[in-house]
RNA sequence: GGCCCGGUAGUUCAGUUGGUUAGAAUGCCAGCCUGUCACGCUGGAGGUCGUGGGUUCGAGCCCCAUCCGGGUCGCCA
């Protein structure tokens, strides 16, 4: 293996094009292929820029081209050569008009045969891509999803900086506070049988800051929650969290739209028009079944309850009695739908706990066949089918059940159903705020209310007589920013007043002790001068997979982690030393496996 | 914890009703080749078919258990 020495770079691999003929220049990079015809080695060299050729003659220089022959895949290689003008171009790739003829080769390191493949486009499985991640992120796809990453926090930097807002770290060792997801949690050794948690939002550490009088603050913060893994869900990820002082919802709406709007610009050269749509919880549940509406299509709920309450249709009308309702979305043009598809929808919708999925179909002549036309007559079947605006070769799939069930049913149904006739518009960004959640949800299991968002979010002062009267109709000041129907960050008005925060608590079930012993720091802040103030938070994990257009959160993160949680390349989580435990009075239960 | 999909050569995959010595592409090794660019041509090496058990004259294929990966429901204030 050689050095560098008296070696400098004068550019990147890809940097170079027509105008550089004659340029002598020196590269530095890996072999992405070499193809040795004889006496006419061409070499591909990457960095992460991209490709260029480096050809070696034997006929010019034997002993230059002899080292050439040792080249394989993944080499790290320097090179001193003139840039050449081909003989023949390579329109697929950005330095196809030019080569590098070579002068001088250094094998700067050596690469045993890469265990994944690099240069090729095969789709590798992701244990193994994880495993060796640092060959993975060669691939030039990978690399384009950090860099993003990267214009996306120097974005956000820029923004929030130019608009006041003062960057604060907050502590990563916190302490655990009840509610929400489940912590990491981290043992203290000075302070045996004490745990730190690690964050899972520095939600009361930012409101803090407001009562110190910082006015505006943000952050690219990890935050942490030991919850199941999915496709766009980490253990560890990501939030741009700020919080501004003396603020409504729209005025934290305002700032945000205008940050999105130089984010998508900056990013990737799109104007996105402001202000944003905006839809209340309750008309996006109504309409759409969901609280992140994806509007580049329509195939809205529609309501048939009061057509068919009274049918003789007992699952009709059961639903319409027991509080829930019959819903349905006209999915156009699916009527070729076979048996088997329906059923296997039918299937999709029983993981959202339907019991079942009504359909029916409009054929030609308006005839109308399905699951359901012998429990109606003619005149009601074609009601209902108008109730849908029903043509020739649509298919309307109907779901009677508790209104929860159906808006869960049908707003995972209707997007099940756009992504497999593809009706979304991928060139399409269709921002959305989504406001008015309701404050509180109430739990079966535990016989209480849980906050929706969390328990410092104020209510709608309209709202707030009914607090104890009627908790469930109560609507918080929280909203979410909703692009292309993936929810990318949300946030809310929170409460600044220490009684009504007291009050809060108490409506969640917690003892005047217990808020002052989980939540006493934050209760005792607000009795000293708390201006009204209000926050947002982004998964910029989510948001860069949305500027990238990836489904999957691994993508634009460096080393991420297995759906267990674990990751290949280091081996982490892992077992520890004796020792450290002890240090830590840390004894371990016998594993089952074990006993 | 539930449900669905997958695990066969270094890698990506095929493998018929259960039937001879488990195939292909790519990668790798050797040789040839002066304009390739997924270079080409010739030859070669490379497999506990995830693991364990069962059914069978016979299992990559069927059954049971289990491990691993992915998706999803629950969970994620």
């Amino acid at each position: 293996m050689e050095n560098i020495k008296g070696l400098t770079r004068t550019g990147y691999c890809a940097e170079y094009d027509i105008k550089d003929i004659g340029k002598k220049v020196v590269l530095m990079g890996w072999v992405n292929r070499s193809r040795n015809l004889g006496s006419i080695i061409f070499c591909d060299m990457r960095d992460r820029t991209g490709l260029i050729q480096v050809v070696f003659r034997e006929e010019k220089n034997k002993s230059l081209f002899n080292k050439a022959t040792n080249l394989k895949s993944e080499y790290v290689i320097a090179v001193t050569g003139i840039v050449n003008e081909r003989e023949d171009k390579n329109p697929n790739i950005k330095t196809g008009d030019i080569e590098i003829e070579a002068e001088e080769l250094r094998i700067l390191s050596e690469s045993a045969v890469p265990a994944i493949d690099i240069a090729e486009n095969t789709a590798t499985n992701e244990l193994m891509r994880l495993k060796y991640r640092y060959l993975d992120l060669r691939k030039p796809k990978q690399q384009y999803y950090l860099i993003m990453r990267n214009k996306v926090a120097k974005c956000t930097r820029d923004f929030f900086s130019e608009n006041g807002f003062i960057e604060v770290e907050t502590p990563v060792l916190t302490r655990s506070t009840p509610e929400g997801a489940r912590d990491y949690l981290v043992p203290s050794r000075v302070n045996q049988g004490k745990f730190y948690a690690l964050p899972q939002s520095p939600q009361l550490l930012k409101q803090l800051l407001m009562i110190s009088g910082l006015d505006r603050y943000y952050q690219i913060v990890k935050c942490f929650r030991d919850e199941d893994l999915r496709a766009n869900r980490q253990p560890e990820f990501t939030q741009i969290d700020l919080e501004m002082s003396f603020v409504d919802v729209d005025d934290v709406i305002a700032v945000n739209e205008k940050f999105i709007k130089k984010l998508f610009k900056e990013t990737l050269n799109v104007d996105v028009n402001i202000p944003f749509a905006r839809m209340t919880y309750e008309e996006a549940m109504n309409r759409f079944g969901s609280d992140k509406p994806d509007l580049r299509y329509g195939m809205e709920l529609t309501d048939i309850s009061e057509l068919v309450k009274d049918s003789e249709f007992k699952v009709f009308s059961d639903a319409c009695k027991n509080n829930g309702s019959v819903r349905g979305i006209n999915a156009k043009g699916c009527a070729d739908f076979s048996r088997k598809d329906i059923d296997k929808l039918t299937d999709f919708v029983k993981d959202y706990r339907a019991k079942g999925l009504a359909w029916l179909k409009v054929g030609v002549d308006n005839e109308i066949t399905g699951s359901i036309v012998k429990f109606f007559d003619k005149e009601q079947l074609t009601s209902i089918v108008d109730a849908f605006n029903g043509e020739e070769n649509d298919l309307i799939l109907i779901i009677a059940d508790r209104n929860e069930t159906v808006f869960d049913s049908l707003g995972a149904l209707r997007t099940e159903i756009a992504k497999r006739m593809n009706l979304a518009d991928h060139e399409r960004w269709e921002f959305l705020w989504v406001t008015e959640f309701p404050l509180l949800e109430f739990d079966e299991e535990t016989n209480r209310y849980y906050a929706k968002h969390h328990p410092f979010t104020s209510p709608m002062d309209e709202d707030i007589p009914l607090l104890h009267t009627h908790p469930e109709k109560v609507r918080a000041k929280a909203y979410d920013i909703v692009l292309n129907g993936e929810e990318i960050g949300g946030g809310s008005i929170r409460i600044h007043d220490s009684v009504f925060q007291e009050e809060m608590l108490e409506v969640l079930g917690f003892t005047k002790d217990k808020a002052q012993e989980s939540f006493g720091f934050l209760l005792n802040a607000l009795k000293y001068g708390a201006p009204p103030h209000g926050g947002m938070a982004y998964g910029l994990d989510r948001l860069v997979m949305s500027i990238t257009k990836t489904d999957n959160i691994r993508d634009v993160i460096a080393f991420p982690k297995i759906q267990s949680g674990a990751c290949p390349l280091t081996d982490a989580p892992n077992i520890v030393e004796k020792k450290q435990l002890d240090e830590l009075g840390i004894c371990l239960k016998e594993r089952k496996d074990e006993v």
